[in-house]
DNA sequence: GTATGGTTTTGATATGAATCAATTTGGACG
DNA sequence: CGTCCAAATTGATTCATATCAAAACCATAC
């Protein structure tokens, strides 16, 4: 049943058009220049779609490819061995997923749909023989990685030194940010996820994460129905981020109680 | 007073001679042929000896290279906007530090030296030439970023769902492995930095790091005496960080009170 | 329309680690 | 050899969040 790879049939196998792919300015194409897109089309299959739950990728599997999300959603998780689960990320359209693989060897995490999602996948042999072709190509495979790198540090901080208030927030913006990336409404959200993928990936427990949802909608920051969020003062959340109980709020925003 | 680079007199820029290193088979040579070995020398310089508490680079400096340790330790850390550090990684001799750099733009974190240090400096514009030419040094290079990225998810993991005896067991845990892999013992450890900086690191408060020490080494786990630490029973360590609470032991092993 | 199972919310209580406060240790240096 | 300052330890108390328990909500299926 669980297959390392998606089983394909052979009219799943289409080529990637890279150039017609409204994400490309936001995806890998961004990297390279208009006459070597073909050659990154070459390399990659459009996927199959993926329903809600179904798996991408496994843990301990072989790593054989990254993927793009082109819509949808994909959450990363892994499992230590005590066999809890945490979940180490969300990716949404136009961000890759699984760039741990290109360390070789096995994936180290495992990769689910959110819900409907349609990915491109990037074999990572030949990703890695083209970045060796094209410097662009590369250099922005680096600077993927490298950003990676940072956001798990941001992350460790995030988990070790800020309260539950302050992480929520923390996501709040970061989905945010990353809706508007995509030119959809930056305070009109739905969530991909359930609370309990909130509450791992924040290392909270569930009924926390429901219980700073609550307040932030007393306090005014959100309305939330559900998955619906709708963020009503964003400069607000960044405060919460920022100095959550703290005294003295370094700028001259505050939030309205009520 | 604080140099993005450090300034180097002529006769610190000495080129290195990887051949004769005697940690070539963890650092990056390991990756090209010997044929090779002499362009990888070509791009490194071996840098100055940094004291305790020198900077290697900081936050937001435009970054230029990333270093390998030769002997010493480093420490990275970062710094939010509230102002507040934390420490992000340690780094002993075979180990890359500040291969986020390879993102491009300016160092997400600073690195400093634990204790007397030195390093061999690898301009990131030159490595990425390099590993475009060698596939192998490319091959590595993302091995090594994709093993960081996945470091982080671990860490992750640790911060969020972990206790601070589990947080513990498995630094001391990581260090004896890492020692080992020198060829040094990996039961007899001197710790490179203070418990401040195991207490940042580990998001732990000082004082809760200085306990569990004690209470471990009441149990007969470890003999701690300042920086000496001797881990007397690893797999009760491991025991520790794998099921610290838990009733039912998983394996044979229990450790002795003491 | 009503049953069903999972998700979300709410409440009461317990607890691990932070914080505050003080003492001890140990190394650097005159 | 004693002084000094930072690092480390120990103790008492507080607090944020986990945990336990139950109710409410919601989508889907029947």
């Amino acid at each position: 049943m669980a297959q390392p790879i998606p089983l394909r049939h052979a009219q799943d196998l289409l080529k990637a058009s890279c150039h017609q792919c409204s994400l490309s300015n936001l995806c890998l194409p961004l990297a390279v220049g208009e006459g070597d897109l073909a050659r990154l089309e070459d390399i990659v299959y459009q996927g199959r779609v993926y329903n809600r739950g179904d798996h991408i990728f496994e843990q301990s599997d072989r790593a054989r490819s990254c993927f793009a999300v082109k819509s949808g959603a994909v959450r990363t998780s892994i499992v230590n061995e005590n066999g809890d689960e945490q979940v180490t990320g969300f990716f949404l359209p136009g961000e890759l997923v699984g760039l741990e693989s290109l360390s070789g060897g096995d994936y180290a995490c495992t990769a689910r749909a959110l819900e409907r999602t349609s990915l491109c996948e990037f074999p990572v042999d030949k990703l890695e023989q083209l970045s060796g072709a094209l410097p662009d190509l590369q250099h922005h495979m680096f600077h993927l990685m490298g950003q990676e790198i940072q956001t798990g540090h941001q992350m460790a901080m995030l988990l070790s030194r800020n309260t539950a208030e302050q992480r929520i927030a923390a996501l709040l913006l970061s989905l945010s940010s990353r809706f508007q990336r995509r030119r959809l409404s930056p305070t009109r959200l739905t969530l991909p996820m359930p609370r309990s993928d909130i509450a791992s990936f924040l290392g909270l427990a569930v009924e926390t994460v429901s219980r700073v949802f609550t307040r932030f909608q007393k306090q005014g920051l959100i309305h939330a129905q559900g998955r619906q969020v709708e963020l009503l003062d964003l400069p607000a959340l960044q405060a919460v981020y920022r100095d959550n109980g703290e005294d003295a709020p370094r700028c001259q925003q505050h939030h309205s109680q009520g």
